[in-house]
DNA sequence: CATGGTGTCGCA
DNA sequence: TGCGACAA
């Protein structure tokens, strides 16, 4: 029996959460456009739906995007914390809420994290649970009235430009002619659900979305693509072979890149369709080992189940350093291993708190001309520092220049990407993070916390309570030494109290007319005079800055109204909270 | 010059 | 395990 699937799939995802941020651009043109380095923009990563006529296009430059569309309204991935670089954890938090209602709405309906903004689900199980309760008590017409269908498109074949009333026209003699069609029954239950889902996670999120309702996870996704935004499409088995008969072959999932290069000009045709009519001869020599599943491709058949997701198999961060860019000096190269390890650190952080789960590997990836040297190494302990000398270890022998020492010198040759990537997940958190988690997270955050709190940083919560922890002094080396990697005592770090704060203890600028990024001073009128796009992407950085500042100062007056510890319910002013410890960071 | 950051999967 | 392909 076949299936019933659905892709659903955020509109221009990442302008709509913009448009939710500011409620002002909605129904406004909107671009959200990613930072290369500093100050320089990189290219569009999503158009809102009312930019779109006027020819505004992924990956192109906001200078042309607003020479097509001078009133266009363009907002900035956030910086990195810790690496200067593009950050999307504000789109993969509005991706959870998303997928908490996806995850929420029936315990029937397997749902697969296909992206940040897109999901299979599988609603064969549930439909057919519907179809049962129908057939014992119910009035069909629970499913199958069209104004339960409020946004579905048929796709026949000829559903290109219909209108309105084609669209219900299609879709009343579609019901009408399935009444006795089990498997068109289902489809249309499936589409009915689909459009609650559709609006529940609008009720919820505010964000709108489409989708695709068919048989199998490539129809419903080709189908998506039919009638957007903020519609669906289904496509009953009948129509399958009369859809892909015209689909460019690159429209279809798994056939954009090269394979679908190379059945194209192997075979010399351009659409699903013609594949039916090659040569079979021709069609094996071409495609050993794939000719039958070509053939299956191109009949609409595709077996590739919904696999339950709801947590990424793999936590990763990645810069590229194209051209020019390249790294061309081992400083560099730690500066940047250095960011971009914390960046990693302060995710799996997270994600072993809300997924109780720990990291076996981290794969470590250095793109050069030559190649992409990649290897992998065994995590035991999520400390940034911890971490860093474990990759610096491996990665430092690959350095082919002679004129070098283990800590300066040139590197080659040039590194154009560096990736890192954790995976192999465990359930549950062991005990030796735990400690060192408990330790020097929450010890260690509270003396901090007590050495800058201005004001009440306890703020209501049982949290921040002063007392002397556990001092569950573990025997180690003060300095995590690549050697003693692997066993479980290494896990030591540098606890000497006293001095030093929770992993990147947020720098404290002295200099009060500098603010610091990436370990450079920049003058704050300098910043002040930017243009309002470049400066955009620091603002969090300055405001950061200023509350260190602010703290600074009022640190000189209030030091001795302090009595005891952080207890002052009293000036509860509402601030910027003073940098949150490493790993607390919330939002 | 140079989409990018990040994710999944399949193959040897 | 290392690597490439693919997504978009």
């Amino acid at each position: 029996m076949r299936r019933v699937i659905s892709l659903i799939d955020m509109d221009c995802f990442y302008a709509q959460v913009e448009q939710r941020d500011n409620p002002a651009l909605w129904d406004q043109p909107v671009i959200v456009v990613q930072h290369s380095r500093q100050g320089v923009e990189g290219g569009i990563l999503a158009v809102s739906y009312e930019a779109r006529p006027f020819g505004v296009k992924r990956g192109m430059s906001v200078a042309d995007a607003k020479l097509k569309c001078p009133q266009i309204n363009v907002c900035h991935v956030p910086i990195g914390e810790y690496a200067d670089k593009a950050d999307i954890q504000k789109y993969r938090d509005a991706s959870a809420e998303v997928f908490r209602v996806l995850n929420n709405f029936d315990t029937s309906i397997i749902v697969e994290k296909a992206s940040v903004d897109e999901a299979f689900l599988d609603l064969t199980t549930y439909t057919n649970e519907r179809l049962e309760e129908l057939r014992e008590n119910g009035n069909l017409e629970e499913f199958t009235a069209i104004e339960h269908l409020p946004t579905t498109f048929l796709a026949t074949g000829e559903d290109v430009k219909e209108n309105d009333h084609l669209r219900e026209q299609m879709l009343t003699d579609f019901i009408t002619g399935s009444l006795h069609s089990t498997e068109n029954i289902l489809l249309l239950i499936a589409a009915c659900t689909v459009e609650a889902i559709r609006d529940r996670i609008h009720e919820e999120t505010q964000f709108y979305c489409s989708a695709g309702v068919g048989n199998n996870k490539m129809m419903a996704k080709l189908v998506c693509a039919r009638h957007k935004p903020r519609q669906q499409t289904l496509i009953p088995w009948v129509y399958v072979r009369e859809i892909l008969r015209t689909t460019p072959i690159g429209d279809v999932r798994g056939f954009g890149g090269k394979l679908g290069n190379r059945v194209q000009e192997l075979l010399n045709i351009t659409l699903m369709g013609e594949i039916l009519e090659i040569d079979y001869s021709l069609l094996v020599e071409s495609f050993p080992d794939q000719h039958e599943y070509l053939i299956a491709i191109a009949q609409g058949m595709c077996d590739e189940p919904v696999r339950p997701r709801k947590e990424s198999s793999s936590i990763a961060v990645s810069k590229n350093f194209p051209g020019k860019l390249a790294i061309r000096t081992i400083q560099e190269l730690r500066k940047w291993l250095d960011g971009l390890t914390k960046e990693l650190a302060k995710r799996l952080w997270t994600d072993q708190n809300e997924n109780k789960r720990t990291a076996e590997n981290l794969v470590y990836s250095l793109l050069t001309e030559e190649g992409k040297p990649q290897k992998t190494l065994k995590i035991n302990n999520y400390h940034p520092d911890v971490l860093f000398g474990q990759i610096w270890a491996a990665i430092k022998v690959l350095n082919r220049s002679n004129l070098a020492n283990s800590e300066q010198g040139p590197w080659t040759p040039p590194i154009l990407n560096i990736s890192l990537s954790a995976s192999r997940f465990q359930p549950g958190i062991p005990a030796a993070t735990r400690s060192i988690k408990e330790f020097l997270g929450e010890k260690k955050r509270r003396k901090w916390v007590r050495q800058h709190a201005v004001y009440d940083e306890n703020d209501g919560r049982a949290d921040v309570i002063i007392e002397e922890p556990p001092p569950p002094k573990t025997p180690a080396a003060s300095k995590p030494s690549t050697s003693t990697i692997g066993s479980v005592e290494y896990i030591v770090i540098d606890d000497s109290d006293e001095e030093t704060a929770p992993p990147p203890p947020p720098k404290s600028t002295t200099n009060i007319d500098y603010i610091t990024v990436d370990g450079k001073k920049i003058s704050k009128k300098v910043f002040r005079n930017l243009p309002p796009e470049i400066k955009k992407q620091y603002e969090h950085r300055i405001a950061l800055e200023e509350a260190r500042l602010l703290k600074a100062k009022s640190d000189a007056k209030n030091s001795r109204k302090r009595a005891g510890p952080i207890k002052s319910d009293v000036q509860k002013t509402k601030k910027p909270k003073p940098l949150d410890s490493f790993f607390k960071k919330k939002t």
